[in-house]
DNA sequence: ACCTATGTTGGATC
DNA sequence: AGATCCAACATAGG
């Protein structure tokens, strides 16, 4: 199972500008015209030739920076993979991207769910052109996302926590499992109104995120369910998961059975009594 | 075999 | 503007 939340994406992007910086386009094979902007007669021939100066990310979205002011957008949604083979190695019926470098290697996108899109832009135009990725909010971190700003944001807004902070116009990366993870360590219900957490909770999910998207980046991103296997694994620092995925299993901190509900169509994991919806919340429900 | 679920985003419809 | 639902697509599991 791959996840490409933040943590996942910059794992890709530490990986792609150890394996393909520095290197060149010689041509690009596109299997699924759909995946790619423009039209990919366009988006073949822009890219032959090009060199390969860096690779960067912005939220979810990897950023391929090309000599010639030349920039590709690519979100790998549900579940895209880039990989790194040699020339003509057999390729799967769901590689739909081959980008043919002059080195005898191939950067390949496979993407079982064709849900991942590429787009080429001039670069520095990228915002502009891409209004998802121009309303961004922060990035996840202890410089980017001020207290004054989460202060902020929350208070003007009565949606739901849950899919509040799966609005990457708020803040930039986070996704259905990581939200789960930093609500159940903030001890915040996932119905709660965004203007009805206190400071102290804000402060307290602040922490959280960054602490957990930062974890999960040392991590390499690696979410697995098991405690226990990853504990014990020599010089292997792997992430845990406290309710993504563990309904009907007791909370680790108090016992409780984890329910899963659906929030604003998405599956969400919570502990009933650590994660307490306010009694304005209930009220609020009890009126629909 | 049928129905539901799945990490994401964007568009349509009210 | 904001919520709500659905669409893109393939596969896994009950």
């Amino acid at each position: 199972m791959n996840m490409p939340e933040l943590p996942e994406v910059e794992t890709v992007r530490r990986g792609l500008t150890r394996l393909v910086k520095d290197a060149t386009i010689d041509h690009v094979e596109v299997r699924y015209p759909k995946m790619v902007t423009p039209d990919s007669d366009e988006f073949t021939a822009e890219l032959i030739g090009r060199h390969i100066d860096a690779i960067d990310r912005r939220g979810k979205y990897l950023l391929f920076r090309f000599s010639g002011g030349v920039t590709m957008v690519s979100h790998l949604r549900m579940e895209g993979k880039y990989d790194v083979q040699p020339e003509g190695s057999p390729v799967t019926k769901h590689t739909h991207v081959i980008f043919h470098l002059t080195d005898d290697r191939e950067l390949r996108y496979t993407d079982t769910r064709k849900f991942g899109r590429m787009q080429l832009v001039p670069t520095g135009e990228e915002d502009r052109l891409m209004p998802s990725l121009g309303k961004l909010g922060p990035e996840p971190t202890e410089d980017t996302l001020t207290l004054d700003y989460m202060v902020t944001i929350f208070g003007k807004s009565h949606k739901v926590v849950k899919p509040f902070l799966l609005d990457q116009t708020k803040i930039a990366g986070l996704g259905n499992i990581y939200v789960d993870e930093v609500l159940w360590l903030s001890k915040i219900n996932p119905l709660t109104p965004a203007d009805d957490l206190s400071r102290e909770q804000l402060i307290t999910l602040r922490k959280n995120i960054i602490e957990e998207i930062k974890m999960a980046i040392h991590g390499h991103g690696t979410t697995v369910h098991s405690f226990s296997t990853a504990f014990g694994e020599a010089g292997q620092f792997q992430n845990h998961l406290h309710v993504y995925g563990r309904e009907g299993e007791p909370c680790e901190r108090c016992g409780t059975i984890i329910e899963k509900i659906k929030v604003a169509q998405r599956g969400t994991h919570f502990c009933p009594k650590c994660q307490p919806l306010p009694a304005a919340a209930i009220e609020a429900l009890g009126n629909d």
